[in-house]
Parts: C-alpha cells; sequence; structure tokens
DNA sequence: ACTTCCCCATACACTAGTGTACGGACGGGC
DNA sequence: GCCCGTCCGTACACTAGTGTATGGGGAAGT
C-alpha cells in the first residue's frame, strides 16, 4: 500500500520529542516514535521561515529530522501537497488570533486596541516571522496571496470594528485601521529589532498618534 | 581570456532595443548588438521582482534574454557576483529618491510631506516591486538585510526631518516617521491593489492622521 | 506466533541547476 | 589583410533536487 497521504490528523502542538536530529542513526538502539505528519510540517514551517519557499526541500526537511525522504512520501502525495498543508496550516492557526479580540460582551475600544497591542507586543501567540514567511511566500504565488489578502481583511475588519468602538466615523475608522495594521506588517516586514524598553518607552506615543487620543 | 567578469560601466536604462527573445536564432541575417552586462542585471531585476532570489538563475535568464549561458560567465564570474552587483544595482538607485525630497531651500514641512506621497502614489521613479522584492530577499540573507536596513534608516531619517518641520518635537516627530513609513512598506508588503479614485478618495483621511492636521 | 500495518532506508531514473573548457563568428585597429 | 578582443554556442562534469519502487523492521492486534 502506498500510504494514506492525504489531509489526516490536525496540527497541533508538536509531541515535545525535543531535537531528533542524528538520532535516528543507531540500529541497535530502541526504534524511535514515528514522526507524523505533524513534524514534517513543523520543519517545513521552520524552513519557510529561514530560507524562504525555495528552501522547503523534502531532502532538506529530512535531514534536519534525521531521517531520509523515505517517510515524507508515505504522508504527502508530493512537496507540492506539503505546501498545500502548509499553507492551510498557516490559515487555520492565524484566523483565531484577531477573531477573538472582538468576544467581549462589552466593547470599550480602547480596551481591545490595548488587547491588540498586546498581542503584537507579546509574541508568543502571534509569530511575527511565521506570517512574514508566508507574506513572501504570497509575493510569487498568487494562489498563496489570495488566502493572505483574505486574511488581512478580516484582520483589518477587526480593527475598522474597534475604532469605530472608539468612535470615528465610517472612513476615518478605515484608515485608521489600515494605517495601524500596515503600520504592524511594516514593522516586521523592515525586520526591525528593538529593545523592549525603547518599544515600551515610546509606546503612549504610538497610541497617540494611531488612535488619536492621548494614552 | 576569461573576459573581464569584473564590476564594469555603470547601469542605467536600459538600450530601448526591445524584448530580445528569439531574435537571436538566425544565423544568415545580421548579428544582433551584445547584450552588455545590463542586459542581465535588468533580466535578473526582473526574475527577482517575479519568482524571488530563488528564480534568478542563470540558466533562466538566458532564455529570457534569447541566448545561451556562454555569455553570461564572460560578465560575471558566477552566479552569486551577479546577486551581489543586483543588490548593488537596488541601492544605487534607491539611494537619490529620497534625498531629493529635502533639496529644497525652503522647508515646509507639508510640502515636503506631499511630495513624498507624490513619489508613492505616482509609482513612476520609485518603484515598489522592486523594493519589496529587495526586502524578501533580505529576509533570508543577512547581508542583504543590513543594506536595506541602511536604506531604511536614510529614509526614515528624512520623514522624521519632515515632520520636524512640521512642528512635532523629538520623540513624536520620530513615531509618525515611522508610523508613515512603515505603513507605506506595510501596504505594499500587503500587494493592496486599489484603484486610483480609491485612493485619492481617502488620501485627506490619510494625510490628517498621519500628520495630525487637516488636509 | 502470526499477520498486518505503520514508517523508514535504499536504490534507481529523471530533471535541472552551476561552472568550465573550448571553439568560432564578427568587428575593429594597425 | 591579419590579428585580436568581444561575445556567444556547445559540450562536459558535477551536484542536487523530485518522485517511484521495493524491501524490511518493529509494534500492535488477534
Amino acid at each position: 500500500m502506498r500510504g494514506p497521504a492525504g489531509h489526516g490528523g490536525r496540527v497541533g502542538a508538536t509531541d515535545k520529542a525535543g531535537p531528533r536530529r542524528r538520532a535516528r542513526a543507531v540500529p541497535g538502539g530502541k526504534r524511535p516514535a514515528p514522526l507524523g505528519r505533524e513534524a514534517w510540517l513543523d520543519a517545513a514551517r521552520s524552513a519557510l521561515i529561514e530560507a524562504g519557499i525555495g528552501g522547503v526541500e523534502v531532502g532538506k526537511l529530512a535531514r534536519r529530522l534525521g531521517v531520509t525522504r523515505g517517510g515524507f512520501y508515505w504522508f504527502f502525495r508530493s512537496r507540492a501537497r506539503l505546501l498545500d498543508e502548509l499553507l492551510a496550516y498557516w490559515e487555520r492557526t492565524s484566523a483565531a488570533l484577531f477573531e477573538g479580540i472582538l468576544r467581549h460582551d462589552t466593547r470599550h475600544g480602547i480596551r481591545e486596541f490595548r488587547a491588540l497591542v498586546d498581542l503584537w507586543l507579546q509574541e508568543t501567540e502571534y509569530d511575527p516571522a511565521w506570517d512574514a514567511a508566508i507574506r513572501d511566500w504570497a509575493r510569487t504565488s498568487p494562489k498563496v496571496a489570495r488566502v493572505v489578502r483574505r486574511a488581512d481583511d478580516r484582520r483589518i475588519e477587526v480593527l475598522r470594528q474597534v475604532f469605530m468602538d472608539l468612535g470615528y466615523g465610517n472612513p476615518e475608522a478605515l484608515v485608521r485601521a489600515r494605517v495601524t495594521y500596515y503600520h504592524q506588517i511594516g514593522y516586521y516586514a523592515l525586520g526591525v529589532r528593538q529593545t523592549r524598553r525603547e518599544r515600551l518607552k515610546l509606546l503612549p506615543y504610538y497610541v497617540k498618534v494611531l488612535t488619536g487620543r492621548p494614552a
């Protein structure tokens, strides 16, 4: 049998198995636990972030995982399928982040804005490198570009709602939403490396400029 | 002789020879003019924009130019050298754009801001795709990242001067400069496609939000 | 204990990239 | 008119990627 090679299990957190490099080259010892398609997808994610979509190659992922390419084609029909699932993986994980902002019963506006700022500043749930790597990929792939566009539109819509809650009318709320979101994307696109101190020091100015209100 | 393969002539406008694809396969006719290293660099630029740095391959450039790879290694020692010169090419062409903004004797602030907006909106001198492609390349190449970082810092400094001329103090001028520039980068990084009508309609709101003054 | 299934290693054919060696046509200077 | 520099075509060796076929080892189920 050629294996499933279809869309199978969910991809959540990794197995916490740690780095498995070179650990598989022991024929005498116990066979380690199988990797599963999540490991391949996680490796693909890392490769995409570090080397771009051109660097997501089956052989390199295999070397990174400490195995040969043999098992890959059991999980995925081809490299193209892996990339499809990688994109779906991103869409799935990135969708829920912004949606949760508006879940509160009480709409304060400024509180939601701060929640977004926290989401961006914390960088625990939201991974800017993961986002930027997908965006690079989108620049040369119309298919990916459509997916990213949809995600961006949804996020900007969330921001627009926030600014509406802050009291702004319809054209200005959209403009402020775009300026805020585009600014954030550009910030990561530039790869700015600042200390947290610097960022926190300038934060009230950012809030004032973006919201039009003193912090 | 193996040819010069060094940093030679300047790269300015192309020879205006038009597309040369397949035009070289006529042994009976006159031999067309030689391409020169500018043609290879221009082809590399186009390939970088369309396919990313991984798509800048000698064979593909040759096919695009209607020749074989034979002549390439006369101009360039290797593909790596081509990429070096491509980066230098970008640095050279992109540097002069923003510097000219502050050349006026009279500093009005708002006039300079409008000049920048015009530069971005016109998209004749400033090519956002060329910029974005280099930026993608920078994400996976530290060497390129340093060059891009320098260019960004210079541009943001220009913007900060503009906001200083607009009357803002030192922390807020920097923040407004960053928001404006990052917003612009993000705008192109997202690949937003808007009609000129739409952009012009929202322009006064952008001016108001970014400068803090009514347009 | 036997079967079955999951996962991986190995070997193969194929494609496509890079860099080098070499030859040759063409034009220009002397 | 000869030589020489310029630019390109062709052929070769090498590397590295993809996808396929096949075998096999181990764990789990019965």
